[in-house]
RNA sequence: GGCGGCGUAGCCAAGAGGACUAAGGCGACGGAUUGCAAAUCCGUUAUCCGCGGGUUCGAAUCCCGCCGCCGCCUCCA
């Protein structure tokens, strides 16, 4: 069965085809770094790279291309708008491009911790100027463009196919339109491609039309097109950005090459807080260093994947710490298959071979689903009827080393390569070591003799004072094992 | 005002005309196991999919109306 998405474009689900069989070209709209990353990043990044990730799964080579914005953009197309990064700056009192740096580095460090893979290009907008310059030029010779008094603007009105990914109207938008009209606009929807920079506007640069900056659809078509050619398979973003932001990039993008800029668009959903929006200017946004104080990284990630990404993702505490609960019994289950696989000697147990091919129809149901416009809750629901299958194998005898195998390799491909929320260290399984594991073992051992003397009330005292400092102990036909609570 | 989307158990969340007498997770309850717990296993937890009509042999899934919520139309993932 193939692999199906819903393409923006067209607002329909179509079989995958990528321009080239094996070879697809990806192009993620990045963050602005003027802050640190939200939980909307992590809702947007995770489920792109579910998508990289499962791509790769199916065996196509992938160039996942994913923009840094460090120019300033506008807060809004009015020229009475200020400059958010430049406007942080300020505040912080650094250099514009020593925020943008911070920022960055902030980014990755948060993507990493969500087991995001890097992108295989992370291109800036600030070290693509010239290639937008020559793209307002073009646009500028071939009548898609004008200039008015040293700014540069999209002419809408000559790029007729405007408005067909978001299925916007020209004349409606005129109508609606909340921002006063730019009256060097011939059309309230034409866009800046070139601003002239005003006084005092620090990000700035040399142009044709003298000093000003780039519009904020530029960056993308640009780096997308210097990257991935000038029609790519795979654009993605947030759906707030279809328009005007995607929808901008379309038109610069075919009126500027004369051809389709890209085959699928992709749009993930919202995150909200308490059924509200989490938006930047509303200041309601929770930042994933908040986040991750309260929750391992990876419980988010879970998290995120538990809905599909084309639906909006409520935020909460009680969701997440449910999320949690369900993580770790999948990660408790890989744990058992890994401890079972050191200590299984025979190569292949009694019912082996029926069992391969049970572990096998796990993997094409969790295909099918993933197949389904990456629907990643219906593939963790498949990998949590797994992991009951395989408690249920552990605990019913002796299962031969060539199951435990396969059963690992299908928690290493479906949930660490593909889903990415399985890693070789596993949540709430880590045992510390050191001085701390030292104290620890030395009370479980006098906690065991109180056990073996029945003396209950010590042995309970014991666990529940560890308890109460974070320490969790378990019994087990072993011998008692501990982790942080 | 225009455009788009959503409403499924206590909660989160799949399913988009017939394998639905509706996945999966969390929670709750009962049982097995355990000295007691934890982990794990078994069972129960939506006669029903916002409400009202309609189409169809058949609808959570399609159509119409209503109610509620959300997004976009201004920077935002």
């Amino acid at each position: 069965m193939p692999l199906k998405v819903y393409n923006t474009l067209g607002s329909r689900r179509e079989e995958f085809e990528p321009l080239d069989d094996s070879y697809v070209r990806m192009y993620v709209c990045g963050p602005t770094v003027y802050d640190h990353p939200h939980i909307g990043h992590a809702k947007s990044y995770v489920s792109f790279d579910a998508m990289v990730r499962y791509l790769r799964y199916l065996g196509y080579k992938v160039t996942y291309v994913q923009n840094i914005t460090d120019v300033g953009h506008l807060t809004d197309d009015a020229d009475e708008g200020e400059d958010k990064i430049a406007k942080r700056a300020a505040r912080e009192r650094v250099d514009p491009m020593e925020l943008v740096e911070k920022y960055t580095r902030s980014y990755f460090e948060d993507m990493d911790a969500l087991n995001c893979l890097r992108p295989d290009i992370s291109p800036r907008a600030s070290g693509h100027i010239p290639e937008q310059i020559e793209i307002v030029k073009t646009l500028l010779e071939r009548g898609f463009a004008y200039e008015v008094n040293g700014s540069v603007y999209f002419d809408v009105s000559r790029f007729s196919a405007y408005g067909k990914l978001s299925g916007r109207k020209l004349d409606e938008l005129a109508a609606g339109a909340r921002v006063e009209v730019n009256p060097d606009k011939k059309h309230p929807a034409d866009f800046a491609l070139w601003k002239k920079a005003e006084k005092g506007h620090i990000l700035r640069w040399n142009s044709p039309w003298g000093w000003g900056y780039p519009g904020w659809h530029l960056e993308c078509s640009v780096m997308a097109t210097r990257y991935l050619g000038e029609t790519i398979d795979i654009h993605g973003g947030g759906l707030e950005n279809a328009f005007p932001h995607h929808e901008c990039e379309i038109a610069q993008s075919e009126a500027a090459h004369g051809k389709p800029f890209a085959k699928y668009w992709l749009h993930n959903n919202m995150v909200t807080v308490d059924g509200v929006k989490m938006g930047k200017s509303l200041g309601n946004f929770i930042t994933l260093k908040d986040a991750f104080a309260r929750h391992h990284p990876l419980c988010l990630r879970y998290f995120v994947l538990t809905s599909h990404y084309r639906s909006p993702l409520d935020f909460s505490e009680e969701a997440i710490d449910a999320a949690a609960r369900g993580l770790q019994r999948i990660h408790n289950a890989v744990a058992a298959v890994r401890q079972a696989l050191q200590g299984a000697s025979e190569p292949q147990g009694g019912n082996d071979v029926e069992r391969l091919r049970e572990i096998e129809r796990f993997r094409e149901r969790f295909e099918e689903a993933m197949n389904e416009d990456f629907n990643t809750p219906q593939a963790i629901a498949v990998l949590s009827d797994l992991v009951r299958w395989t408690n249920q194998l552990l605990a019913s005898g002796a299962p031969g080393a060539a199951a435990l195998e396969k059963l690992k390799s299908a928690f290493d491909t479906l949930g660490a390569d593909v889903l990415g929320i399985v890693t070789d260290t596993l949540v709430g399984q880590e045992a510390p070591g050191g001085l701390e594991g030292r104290l620890v073992d030395i009370l479980i051992d006098m906690r065991a003799e109180a056990r073996k003397a029945k003396d209950f009330k010590t042995a309970d005292a014991i666990r529940e004072r560890l308890e109460k400092v974070g320490v969790e102990l378990m019994d087990t036909p072993e011998g008692t094992t501990w982790k942080r609570a």
